[in-house]
DNA sequence: TCCATTCTGAAAATGAATTTCATTTTCAAC
DNA sequence: GTTGAAAATGAAATTCATTTTCAGAATGGA
């Protein structure tokens, strides 16, 4: 499951990890939680990849750094960094939640092929724009947006013509 | 749950009705199935909505009409409308897939409320040029998007601050 | 160190979506 | 109109991702 992903950075350097991790805690410490190795585990795992996981896809990345870590924590652990604006949920419709990390990355949307699963990220400031529009009309404070687009990626074309 | 349709028409007309029914019967024997009064009876109950329903939802309204139709026929019917092009699924992020009818409906989106579930349709032609265009510049053949903005509504404002 | 609070993770529960299967219905051929 | 193969039906069972439970372990402020 091929995903490219058009960023502003190639790669999570070691300092924005440690802030992310800082983030992490000041959460926790606020909100009255507490940190655990469990916890740091999971956020640098996820932090380590560039693509849109589900719990499970974590789970089993998080299992090579420490297999103990069960699914449910991976689980929770998610719902902690979505809460703390470190990671957020992506739908491509298809039963399954996904993830990916917000941190410090421009807004974006999603194309994704029906076929195969794969998917492009793409930007438009006029979707945007077109929240805030939308909103102001019908008098709602809008939060948030999802914008996906659904096709048939050139790879899937070819297989398809060539069966 | 309370849901505006700004729409073309005002409500579905008799001859819609019948015109629909032909779409279905053509579709149901194109693919070589057969007719059945339960098919019937689901989708002259679905035109009769203009809500997003989910399965759940057009079953009871369904069970008024005739109680000896079960949840799966008219889980089924969804697929086949669905199929054929009268009814499509919208998925407004909270697990439960909904559907409207699409017959004769211009293209439009919805933004829901995040407090009490209710939604209203807006129209957006750049919507719908974006999604073109953003698949000629990766290569894919687009078949649909979705599009949501998800917020709070006036009501609820209203409520929230009262509180 | 103490200990109340929180965390953990296996297992169980949940709930929407989907499939199974025995029975009934449709419809094309006779 | 009758027949019979194929499809439809609907109750019940199953699937599968998500969420909750609970008993033991770990955390961190006093």
């Amino acid at each position: 499951m091929l995903q490219k992903r058009i960023d502003d950075q190639p790669s999570i350097s070691r300092e924005m990890v440690r802030e992310a991790e800082g983030m992490l805690h000041q959460h926790l410490k606020r909100v009255g939680l507490k940190q655990t190795a469990q916890r740091d585990t999971i956020l640098r795992t996820f932090l380590d990849t560039r693509d849109h996981l589900s719990t499970d896809e974590l789970h089993r990345l998080v299992q090579k750094k420490d297999a103990g870590i069960g699914y449910t924590t991976v689980y929770r652990t998610l719902k902690l960094l979505a809460e703390c604006g470190l990671a957020s949920e992506v739908a491509f419709h298809d039963g399954i939640a996904r993830f990916e990390h917000q941190y410090n990355r421009r807004s974006h949307h999603h194309m994704v092929c029906t076929e195969c699963g794969s998917s492009v990220e793409f930007f438009s400031g006029e979707v945007d724009q077109l929240e805030k529009e939308i909103g102001r009309v019908h008098n709602y404070t809008t939060t948030r947006h999802t914008f996906q687009i659904y096709g048939v990626c050139e790879e899937c074309r070819k297989r398809q013509r060539a069966s």
